[in-house]
DNA sequence: GCAATAAAATGAATGGCATTCATTTTATGC
DNA sequence: GCATAAAATGAATGCCATTCATTTTATTGC
């Protein structure tokens, strides 16, 4: 995370060092009020005009706490990826553990799809409660006994299928409705009509779990 | 696809119809000139002002074939899932057609990330030529054997692990490396330093590889 | 050939956006 | 109180997608 000032969200540093400690305004501010506008208003809706409005601040004093708007979204996705469960690591089997971790990611990524664009080539060391997600994940792997040389790439895949799948979650419910183009395409249209025959549950959700499960087994072949 | 005309594309019926043939514009070409500027300007680079000079047309113009910049975006999606590679299914058994099909699918998409948040929730009735890509690999896991109900949701999910893939083959070389916060992470960073001792392939290649044959193995399993 | 027609193209305008910058305010340590 | 430097301000910049009244242009029926 850029920092504009020395330690600016350092309250006691600044202080030690002799400078103001006004602080309207912080990164830890920045990202509530984010993440307020975001519920209320949507990513359309986060413009740094509104999001300064919502600070009751001028839109160029969020520039003395973050350097651009990107920067605004990595706060955000730094602070949602501390709200991935990853309590199951340790404490369950690992392929419950991983269930769980999947299910619980897609789940708050799903309502903040605009983030995976920047999550998906985000430097770790520009996101410590991300990086923190994956030490955890890492240890989980790692005490399964998991080949260590492939923990990364099975993450990595993991995590590709779940960026993707979050977008589906939001899909409109006629996505797959072929509509005057159904005669054109007549074994997808009957696989999507004996899809909609079986199912209660969300389409999104069968296929994360078709594809999770499938994920799950072949990563623990590789477990010795 | 939206259309501001009745048949704005198809000269034959404006001709029958008793209208102009003018058409310095259309779609086709609005889509290969969107496709030429990205590719020499990148995503950034495809504005509607841009995308107007380059047709030597006023950008208002633009909007006599479509509708919005997404129209636009929509057009180019459509054009790029055309080269997806689906010729395998068919010949080769259905788990190396999947193999091909999903390589090429990440290889063109890696190019064009900014499309993905567009095409996953992307109505299919909107992208024909998307559809036909569909109803290609639906007839393929079908001949297979694979059950009939599952189809679409195997589809969903391999598809939702290509979208995540895609964007990390873009992602900056540097992306594990924790920095300053290495100490902290001390599985992690064993982890990735192991990775990176073992591999002469690109990381996301690697990762790719290894979650796309764990979902073919875990699919292939479902046909009787 | 000519008038009617309607699509296509124009150019100017609109409102919104992130970001910059010179300036002023404010809180602090000395 | 004074010096200091961060924080906040307000005005400006340049870019963006999109709209709209108007003009151009190519066609068809006569």
């Amino acid at each position: 995370m850029p920092a504009p000032t020395p330690a600016p969200s350092d309250a006691k540093a600044r202080r030690r060092a002799g400078r103001p400690t006004a602080a309207v305004l912080d990164q830890a501010g920045i990202t509530t009020a984010a993440l307020r506008l975001i519920g209320k208003s949507g990513y359309d809706g986060l413009t740094m005009a509104a999001l300064a409005r919502s600070l009751n601040v001028a839109p160029s004093a969020l520039y003395n706490h973050v350097s651009s708007k990107h920067d605004v979204l990595m706060l955000v996705e730094d602070h949602l990826a501390a709200m991935v469960d990853v309590s199951a690591f340790g404490r369950e089997p690992w392929g419950e553990a991983v269930r769980r971790w999947a299910w619980s990611y897609r789940e708050v990524f799903s309502q903040h799809t605009p983030l995976i664009p920047v999550i998906a080539v985000l430097p770790v060391a520009d996101a410590p409660k991300t990086l923190a997600m994956y030490e955890a994940v890492t240890a989980g792997f790692r005490e399964a006994g998991f080949p260590e040389e492939r923990i990364i790439s099975a993450i990595v895949a993991l995590e590709a299928f779940i960026f993707g799948a979050a977008y589906d979650v939001n899909a409109p419910e006629d996505i797959f409705d072929a509509g005057s183009l159904a005669g054109q395409t007549p074994y997808f249209t009957s696989a999507v009509a004996r899809l909609a025959e079986q199912g209660h549950a969300r389409p999104a959700d069968v296929a994360f779990n078709l594809g999770l499960e499938a994920l799950i087994s072949g990563f623990a072949a590789l477990i010795p």
